[in-house]
DNA sequence: CGGAGCGTTGACTCAACTCAACTCGGGTGG
DNA sequence: CCACCCGAGTTGAGTTGAGTCAACGCTCCG
């Protein structure tokens, strides 16, 4: 359930026209290789807004590379509460853990419609073995993650709301904008429900609320009906703590 | 400043013979291997407690494997406030970033005296082309390490202070048990101040400090002068959130 | 002896949570 | 076509968890 009947009647893309192909583990690849990962790929897949395509705590033996639409890496707890780790963008390469029969530390969720290529885990531990170039690729795709992660965690652990709202409005802001061609415009989509915001910033979604309500008066951000609109560059890049716009731009999936 | 004179005329012991040989990079090593790694690596460094061996913002060619003591890594803010992403055991593998070039994205401190072993992160890519294991290691090093700070993440974002503190004391007692092969106590040795448990949970020291006071009357936990016992296990877990202790053992480094 | 760093405690403040009511818009079924 | 419902967003009032400020104790060390 969640999982649309996959079309296979419609031949899948071989990977050197894949849309996410800048963006993920086969930036890195010779065409070549491209053809090696295509072997072993076990296709694409299609999960509607609201699936978990990722179970927290079970074992699957395969890894996901987000094609199109936006889903998010969380953490249930033992009360139900989740938090959020990240949202991911076309390009995300979700699920991959050292020992592909351990159970995962994370579930994933689809946010909106969404589109992911799967990897058999062993192969593609196979793979890293007989191809350098995916070995460094996936270590650096793990290490750059890593260092995304721990400025969530600090935007989590430090600011107050208004900053970690400034500041994940700002990144998501950043992160979409990057990878639209489309000319530079103050506004992008984006498809989070407040509640969404605050289980990704440790808040909860009437806080989240106010917050946001705050920065609207403000004239700084406005984010209403799945359109984020910026007012004030400059105001919002303070309120979230960037030193200048510089930073930002580097290290961003 | 901090660093202090690599006592040099004392042969370093080959890598074979490395204190943490089985906690990082190593371990997946065979012996021509790891003569590989000896060649290319910079040596030993000493550093004193309170010594940044790693500073954000700066770029930085070498990659570090701590040998003995504890270091933490944290992310700077603006407002000089810090954010401890981790606190490292012997074995920890910090700084690799994708760009060996680019400013590091976070910091690193020594918080006992501690040593390290340097190693070129250029020489460890090219190493990383040559010998898969490396590479494989690497790559699944920093996965680990990414479920291990998204764990911490959901810890400071969704819980009390009183669940933070216990969660974290639990996954320290865990860590350094494992590492020791000594007959199981309820007690180890914790050379961490309330000041630096605050800023990896989120909260003021003065508040860790109340919390500690709390769980020390409810007879869980005693921490005293650099030594942390654990009075009740099992209440212990329950305020920390793990379902048992089971799960616990896997995953951390 | 004096200071520095860490830990401890109290009194007060404030940010964020809880609970609860109400709006709004889009879908669904009668 | 309308009635209804549901999920998301808004808003207010009251509560509480955590921060702030400040004083003081202890221990180590020069």
């Amino acid at each position: 359930m969640g999982r649309l009947q996959t079309n296979s009647r419609f031949a899948e893309a071989h990977c050197v026209h894949c849309v996410a192909r800048d963006w993920t583990v086969c930036a890195a690849l010779a065409e070549d290789e491209l053809t090696a990962l295509q072997e072993i790929r076990l296709g694409h897949r299609d999960y509607r807004a609201g699936a978990d395509f990722l179970k927290q705590g079970e074992p699957q033996r395969e890894v996901l590379t987000l094609l199109q639409g936006w889903a998010m890496r969380y953490c249930l707890l033992e009360d139900g509460s989740r938090q959020i780790i990240d949202f991911c963008l076309p390009g995300a390469f979700i699920g991959f853990q050292p020992d592909s029969e351990a159970p995962k530390g994370y579930a994933a969720q689809a946010i909106t419609d969404i589109k992911v290529c799967a990897l058999p885990q062993k192969g593609l531990m196979d793979m890293m073995r007989q191809t350098p170039n995916m070995a460094v690729r996936l270590a650096c795709i793990g290490y750059r993650d890593q260092v995304a992660m721990a400025r969530h965690l600090a935007n989590v652990g430090r600011r107050k709301a208004r900053g970690r709202v400034s500041n994940l409005l700002m990144e998501l802001f950043v992160r979409v904008r990057m990878r639209s061609a489309a000319a530079v415009s103050e506004s992008i989509q984006l498809p989070l429900t407040q509640e969404l915001i605050g289980d990704a910033l440790g808040l909860t979604s009437v806080h989240v609320n106010r917050t946001l309500r705050g920065l609207r008066e403000d004239k700084i951000v406005s984010l209403k009906g799945g359109t984020l609109r910026i007012l004030d560059p400059d105001r919002l890049a303070e309120e979230a703590g960037f030193e200048d716009g510089v930073d930002v731009l580097e290290s961003f999936s």
